[in-house]
DNA sequence: TCTGGGGTCCTAGGACCC
DNA sequence: TCTGGGGTCCTAGGACCC
């Protein structure tokens, strides 16, 4: 048996955490720079918010309808994320966390009133953490995902805890969900299916339409038929597996062109990606920069994406290293006079340090590691990236724009809550 | 006239997820 | 004026090996 375990409207509820007086008030949080809408509470869903909507659409309407809105607080939504995934291996071991709100567990050879199980861990969830979540149970991870849909959408019915068990339940249940909720067919998929006739999840299982599933989508089809038609071939995947790439990109607060500019981000950009390499052991053998400039032509707003690739003659995880290769692509990409709006450093080809094989003609100067060591002894210590390249800016500090941020609770002792009595 | 069979590695691009 | 950010898997085709 497997479970799906999600968080409801979880950045909403990690706010929630720390200002109850703002439960059944509708509440939003924003991406990034106070971009768009990332999160809504229920409440918020009900007035019509929409997901994804540019905050600056709606700001008026968030205003008029006494909505709550908060920029985004990574380091408190990560730390409660933490604390959920925790609970869950007080229940099993077998846990992998997928998102930063969901997680599968698997309860193989355990035989159990599986519901009730559900309530428990929910129950749990909630009372240590005030974090309310939905529990899904099926044979398979595709099926625990439509059963927690189930136990989401029927909340009075289910108490937010489903059970796929019976050949009748599993029948009933993909007959009611449609073909774009299930799990692995997106925007473009939903489209092909439907023109073939395949509307609920119950379509997609039917005999005659596995040729065509084979077409469109290969061996990934196939499993998902199998899936949901009860069959488990999708396991639990290592939860401690490293990372296989890692990608720092943002949107710029404002359109730059000046190549120093762009640059400074850019190598900050491939600075923590070099951080987050030495934080799980590994090295990286591939380089990729993308840089997108805004086209307003036309009175159409198009984005156009560039981005260029270097293999390193050695695996690397040097700051040093890493970002003078994102230098030298963003080189290659830079076009004086354009406008750009967001850049970004990605790292591929990840190793692990110790598989490191070494070039035979080339290879990294050997005072570059003892260096990173250094830095990164001193950053634990102070706690902020204090140590920096020459291309970097220290004058230049980038502040995101967050204008709702609420405190990081449980992450920084300054900013701890108070209670008065 | 006529030229096998079995394999690996890498990359770009397309699809998806949250 | 103003629209996150960070991941995964699969496939086809090219280049190469014996």
């Amino acid at each position: 048996m497997y479970a799906l375990v999600d968080c409801n409207n979880f950045y909403a509820s990690c706010e929630r955490v720390f200002q109850p007086k703002l439960a059944g008030k509708p509440i939003v949080i924003l991406s990034n720079n106070d971009g768009c809408i990332i999160s809504r509470s229920d409440e918020a869903k009900l007035l019509g918010i929409p997901m994804g909507a540019p905050e600056f659409k709606v700001r008026k309407e968030l205003k008029e309808k006494g909505i709550h809105v908060f920029s985004s607080n990574y380091p408190l939504y990560g730390d409660l994320s933490n604390r959920v995934m925790k609970i869950l291996e007080g229940f099993t071991p077998h846990v992998e966390q997928y998102s930063i709100d969901e997680a599968f567990m698997n309860f193989d050879g355990i035989d159990t009133d599986f519901n009730a199980y559900g309530i428990q861990i929910k129950s749990r969830i909630q009372k240590w953490l005030s974090i309310p979540v939905c529990v899904g149970f099926a044979e398979t991870k595709a099926l625990s995902k439509v059963a927690n849909k189930i136990a989401r959408k029927f909340p009075e019915q289910t108490k937010g805890v489903h059970v796929i068990d019976t050949e009748e339940k599993r029948i009933k249940a993909l007959k009611w969900t449609k073909i774009e909720d299930v799990w692995g067919i997106g925007f473009r998929l939903k489209k092909k299916m439907k023109a073939k006739g395949i509307n609920f999840a119950y379509d997609f299982t039917l005999p005659q339409n596995e040729n065509y599933i084979k077409m469109v989508m290969g061996v990934t089809g196939l499993r998902l038929i199998k899936e949901l038609q009860g069959e488990s071939v999708l396991t639990l995947d290592n939860p401690d597996a490293d990372k296989k790439s890692i990608a720092i990109t943002r949107m710029f607060k404002y359109k730059l062109t000046d190549f120093d500019e762009i640059k400074e981000r850019v190598s900050t950009f491939a600075s923590v990606c070099a951080e987050k390499l030495r934080k799980q052991n590994s090295c990286c053998h591939g380089v990729i920069v993308l840089l997108i400039k805004t086209d307003n032509g036309e009175n159409k707003r198009t984005r156009l994406y560039f981005n260029e690739m270097e293999t390193l003659a050695f695996a690397s995880n040097s700051t040093l290293t890493i970002s003078s290769a994102a230098v030298r692509l963003l080189k290659k990409l830079y076009e004086k006079g354009e406008r750009y709006s967001k850049a970004g450093v990605i790292v591929t080809g990840i190793i692990p340090e110790n598989q490191k094989q070494f070039h035979l003609f080339e290879d990294e100067n050997p005072k570059h590691q003892k260096l990173m060591e250094v830095m990164d002894a001193y950053h634990k210590k102070v706690g902020e990236r204090k140590i920096r390249l020459g291309n970097q800016d220290l004058q230049h500090t980038w502040k995101m724009r967050q204008d709702h941020l609420s405190k990081k609770y449980t992450t920084d002792f300054n900013e701890i809550l108070e209670i008065k009595c």
